[in-house]
DNA sequence: GTGGTCTAGACCACA
DNA sequence: GTGGTCTAGACCACT
C-alpha cells in the first residue's frame, strides 16, 4: 500500500496566540473600539509570556485588526476592519465558492444543533440564546442607525452568539466545534450585506427561538434550515442584482 | 465587554509529526504489519529533518503503535493494537458518551456528504468507493478467518476508505474534513464489535452506494442515516447484552 | 577574517535629553542666569514626556549646572559653572593632551570651514557672524568688568557662535557638524584663561570675518588657522608660565 | 535669548546594535560571504541579550545586508549587496551632492591624519597600512577578475583599512574618528566606479605611503589632498560621460 | 497602570 | 554547535 504524507509545519507560539485572538474577533466577541485585556492579564489567560503575546500583537497590528496604545488610558485596541461598499460585492464574489460550501457545511451542522437544543437546552442556555436575540433585534428595530459601521458589527456579534448559543445547548461539542469553525471561517464583512442592503433577511431568528424553547425539534431543524437558506439566497440575489447595489 | 481567553499550548514539531502519523494509521491507510515508509523519505515528505521524526517515532513507539526494527528487512512496522475482547466492553462503555455524541457529529455530516456525493461524484470517486466496497464484501464474505486480528483491521481500513470516499465525492471541503476527522476521532477498537459480533450489522454499505451510484439524493440520506444509526444500535445492544459477551 | 565588536550601549532617554540641554549650554546658547523654557513647551519641543524631561533636569541639577525654583518667577535657571582661579590651571594642565588633540581636530575642520565661507557664505550667514564679532568687542572694549564671571560667559557665547557660524557658512553639514562637537567638548572654563589672563590674545575674529566678508578663501583660511594656533599658544603659556600664575 | 530645542530620538538598543554591525559591514570589516561571529558571542562582545542581538538581525536581514542560515554549517552570513550597473549612475547622481561635501570633509580630516601620521606613525601603524596596500594592490595586480563582484568588496575593504591604519596612525581619536564616519558615510556602491570604470584611479596609495613610511609630513599630506581629489575627480567624470557608460 | 524594551536562561529544530 | 523560540522577571516611557 503506497501512501504519501503531507508536510507538517511547525506554528510558532505567537501564531498559535495570534490564530487565538484572530478568532476572538471574528466570532465578534470584540466589537470595534473594544479594548483586549492588558498584555499581562491576557499573557495570562493564554498561558505565554508577555514576549510571545507581543509578538502576535506586532502581527495582528500587521494585519490591520488591532491597534496598542500607551499610556494610562491605552491598550489593545480592536479596530473597525470593515470593507469599503465598492469592493465588497467583488471581494464576496471572488470567494463564494467558498461561501457556498461553507453554507452547505452550516446547514448540516446547524441544522442538527437545533434539533438537538430544542430537546436538550437548559434554562441557562435559552438565556444566552435570548439575549443575543433581543440583542439582534434592538439593533434592526433601531431602524436610525443602519449604516454606521459599528452597528454591522454589534448585530454580527449578536447573530453570531445566537448561533454559538444554540451549537452550544445541543450539548454535543463535536457539532458546536463544527458550528463555531464555520464562523470563524465565514467571511467577516459579509454582515454588511445583511444589515445595510437586505436589512430584513435576518427575521427567522425569532421562529428559531420560539421552536427551541418549546422543545420543538423539527420545528426548529426546519427554521434553521430556512434561515440558512434564506441568508445564503439573500447574498446569492446581492451578487447578481446589478441594479440596485452601488 | 468581558471575554476570558482559554490557554494555547504549543505542540512541538515532533508532537505535530506523531500526530499526522497516528491519524494515518487510525483512518486505516496502513495496516499492521505494513511498513511506513523508510525514515529519509518520510522526513522528506513531512517536510522535517529526522531527528524530529524519529522522536515522533518514539514516541509512537511508546504508545504500542509502530516498532521500528532493524536490519535490511527492517523499517517501521505498523503494530496491530488490539485490544483484548475481554476489556473491550468496558472501554467502549467508558467513553460511550463520547461515542454517542461522535455518531451524532457523524450523522449530520455524513447524510449531507452522502447526500451531496449522489449527485456530485465523479466517476473515479465511484471507482474508489466501489473499490472500497469490494474490499468490505470480500472480508465478509470469506467468513473463514473472522476471528484474525488482521481481518478486522483490512475491513476497518475498508469502511474508513468508504466513508472518506463519500465524504470527497461531496466536493466540499469542510464537509469532508469533518467527517474526515470523525473517523480519526473513532475509537479504533470498536471495529472488533462488528466483525466478530455483528458480522451481519454491515449490509447498508450496498445500498449506499447504488444510491450515490444512481445519484438518488434522497435515498443516498436516507441510506446513511440508516446505516450510521444501526451501527450505534449493534454498539448499544452490545453493551446491552450480559449474555452474549464473554 | 576574524573581527571583534565593542560593547554598545544603551542611553536611557533622560540621558538623551541631558545631553541635548547640556550641548546648548555648552554651546553658550544659554547665559547664567537664563531661564530655560518651561517644562511644558520644554517636553514639547523635545518630544519626550515631562517626566523624562523631569528627570534629565534632576540629572543636570546634580551636576550643578542648572537649578529649578519654584513660584511665579521661578523655573529652570543655568548657573554659573565657574572653576575657582585656583584650581583652573591643575584642571587644564591635567586635559591639555586631549585639548591638544582637540585643537588639531578643529584646525582641520575650522580652516576648510572658513575656506568655504568665504566662498559660499550668505548674507544672512554674513549678518550673524558679524554680530557676534561685535558682542566679542563690546564685551573686551568694556574694560570694567572682566572679572565679572557672566562677562567670561557672554564672551565665550559670543565666541562660540562666531565660530559655529563660520562653519555653518561653509554650507557643508559634515565639517558644520564636526566643528560643533568640538566646541561641545571643549574645556568650558578654559574661556577664563583668555578673558581674564590674556584679553588680547583674540584679536584674530576681526582678520578672519574680513577674509570671509571680502570672499578671499586662501586668508579666511590663513586666518583661521593662525588663530587657533595662537590660541593654543596662550593656552600653552599660560600652562608653562609659572610666574604670572597664582 | 530665544532657542528652541530639536526633538530628542530614543534608540532601542536594537537599533543600536543593527547600526554597529552595519557600520562594520560599510567598512568593509565583513566581506560577502563571509560569516560573521555566532549569536551568542556576538550577543556577549555587544554586551546585549541575543533576543536585543537577534531583533537586530532582523532588522539587517529586512534590508538584505545578512542572511542567517540555520544548522551546524549555518551562521549569519554577510550578502552581497551590489547595486546592478544599470543603476549605479543614478544613484551616485542623486546622492552627489552629498558625496560632494563628504569628500571635502574628508578632505580635511584624512589630510590632516596624513600630516601627523608621517609624524606619528609607530612600526605597528606602518605594517597595518602596509598590508592593506599590498592587499590593494594584489588585487588590481590580477587582473583577471575584476569582474567578480567579491573583488569589488575586497577592494573597498582593504582600501578603507588603508586609509583607517592611517587615521589611526595620527594618534589623534577626534581626527580617526571623523575619517571612520566619513567612511561610515560613504555609498557603498561606488567601488564598482574604481574598480571597474576606472582601475588605474586608485593609484595615489602608493606615494601616500611611502611619504608616510619616510615621515614626510609635507609630502604626506599632499598625497592625500591629490588621491581624494582625483578619487572625486573620477567620480565626476563618471556621471558627466555620456559615452563610456552604458 | 498602560504598552515598550531588555535580560538571562532554557529548550528545540536543524545540518 | 548553529540559529529559532519561549519564559519569567525587571525596568522604562507614556498618559
Amino acid at each position: 500500500m503506497v501512501q504519501s504524507f503531507g508536510p507538517v509545519r511547525h506554528t510558532a507560539t505567537y501564531e498559535v496566540v495570534a490564530e487565538h485572538i484572530r478568532r476572538a474577533l471574528q466570532l465578534g466577541r470584540y466589537l470595534p473600539g473594544d479594548k483586549l485585556p492588558p498584555e499581562r492579564a491576557l499573557a495570562l489567560q493564554l498561558g505565554v509570556s508577555r514576549t510571545v503575546l507581543r509578538e502576535a500583537i506586532r502581527a495582528l497590528e500587521g494585519e490591520g485588526l488591532v491597534e496598542s496604545r500607551r499610556g494610562a488610558m491605552g491598550g489593545l485596541v480592536v479596530l473597525n476592519n470593515e470593507v469599503p461598499a465598492d469592493q465588497l460585492k467583488a471581494m464576496i464574489a471572488s470567494r463564494f465558492d467558498q461561501l457556498e460550501q461553507l453554507y452547505e457545511f452550516r446547514l448540516a451542522n446547524e441544522c442538527a444543533a437545533a434539533r438537538f437544543a430544542a430537546r436538550r437546552r437548559t434554562a441557562e442556555d435559552l438565556r444566552k440564546i435570548s439575549e443575543a436575540l433581543q440583542r439582534m433585534e434592538a439593533i434592526v428595530g433601531g431602524v436610525a442607525e443602519h449604516n454606521d459601521s459599528n452597528t454591522v458589527a454589534r448585530f454580527t456579534s449578536a447573530d453570531s452568539a445566537f448561533h454559538l448559543g444554540i451549537a452550544e445547548a445541543s450539548r454535543n461539542g463535536f457539532i458546536a466545534q463544527a458550528v463555531e469553525d464555520a464562523w470563524v471561517r465565514r467571511f467577516l464583512p459579509i454582515g454588511n450585506v445583511f444589515m445595510r442592503i437586505e436589512p430584513d433577511a435576518n427575521n427567522g431568528h425569532r421562529r428559531l427561538f420560539d421552536a427551541i424553547e418549546t422543545g420543538n425539534a423539527a420545528e426548529a431543524e426546519a427554521a434553521m434550515g430556512d434561515h440558512i437558506q434564506e441568508t445564503l439566497a439573500t447574498l446569492r440575489g446581492y451578487l447578481n442584482d446589478r441594479l440596485r447595489t452601488r
